[in-house]
DNA sequence: AACCAATAGGTTGCCACGCAATATATACCC
DNA sequence: GGGTATATATTGCGTGGCAACCTATTGGTT
């Protein structure tokens, strides 16, 4: 997968990836790894600032958690609002790569 | 559909409507509106740079076509690089949208 | 004749956004 | 003590499609 890759669809995959449950940036990390089949490698640098822009939009909610002893892991879930984006998100992919296919591969009514 | 939409993708469209056939820039643009059912508006500066990328990537090629008395088309066609360049597009696309769907769509497994 | 939309080609500069690079610290295993 | 995984965060860069702008021809309407 070439880098740049998510360019447009991050939000998306961040939201989709906090809808079965609230999970912390690196745990975010894995599972978008994870249920991509191992495609998608994010970096922190982009998810991070991207978390905390869905947050800012109140998209996303946050809280801090203690694990062990000295480890914090701040803990991000989705919003009422952010449950509606998500479902905006899944239509405009949906959109999307039906506009894009049927250039890419007319004929193909997939 | 959102602006920027194309972005990463905009290479392929062009491959892919050029295949059946050569076509100028202006003829490029409706194709791309057509085929994708209006949802993809290209506008002259995205596709005018892009075409002569293309053309110095060796993927087209270019000859003025005069239509009328005083009026000029550049009709582009593919090259056999350009061929095989939209195969490749072809099985990115296929890639990407598995990887981005599987994430979002999870359990779809379209 | 005047006007306008469609056809046709082009350039310039902006800026959003994901990424590479970098930094820090804890936890655990050998 | 060294290496890897876990965990969070910031900074600066490059890219690429787009908005905005420009010129010119063609053909239809009034």
């Amino acid at each position: 997968m070439k880098a740049d890759a998510v360019r447009g669809h991050l939000d998306g995959l961040l939201l989709a990836v906090l809808e079965p449950g609230p999970l912390h940036g690196y745990a975010i990390i894995t599972s978008v790894m994870n249920r991509s089949g191992g495609a998608l490698e994010l970096r922190t640098g982009t998810i991070y600032p991207a978390l905390k822009r869905l947050e800012r939009l109140g998209l996303l909610a946050s809280s801090w958690e203690s694990v062990g002893e000295r480890r914090r892991r701040r803990c991000y879930r989705l919003t009422d609002a952010g449950r509606r984006s998500l479902a905006g998100e899944r239509a405009d992919w949906r959109e999307f790569t039906t506009a894009i296919g049927a250039v890419l591969n007319p004929g193909s009514n997939a």
